[in-house]
DNA sequence: CCCTGATTCGC
DNA sequence: GCGAATCAGG
């Protein structure tokens, strides 16, 4: 299973637009753990939702990023607080992205 | 019991 | 990097 360009952007697409990794992996044809996963790996962020799943105790306590993460102190300034315009490639309205994304999952599902 | 997302671990 | 297994919850 290689994710191509395609599934990417459906992925991401889809769940930006609101979608359950559940639908999106049925849509998709992945499992929903593939697309979480990949979701993952891509750095998702749907934003707020504290981490319920602990991250398995399993009998090999060479992990302990929890702890770290419990020490994470604050940094004492952020170097640069550039906020750019940024901005580009905007030129699509929410509908008429929904739109392709619902015309490419019509053709390619 | 169905579903949700999140994470880890073996390949 | 990929996906199954697994967790914790609604």
């Amino acid at each position: 299973m290689s994710w191509d360009a395609k599934d990417v952007a459906l992925l991401k697409e889809l769940w930006a637009a609101g979608y359950s990794a559940g639908q999106i992996a049925s849509r998709l044809g992945y499992s929903r753990n593939a697309v979480s996963a990949k979701l993952k790996r891509l750095g998702h962020k749907r934003g707020h939702k504290p981490p319920t799943a602990n991250p398995r105790i399993v009998a090999v306590p060479t992990r302990r990023q929890t702890l770290a993460a419990a020490c994470a102190r604050p940094v004492d300034r952020v170097v640069s607080t550039q906020k750019p315009v940024a901005k580009q490639t905007r030129e699509l309205t929410k509908r008429e992205l929904y739109a392709m994304l619902a015309n490419a999952v019509r053709n390619t599902g």
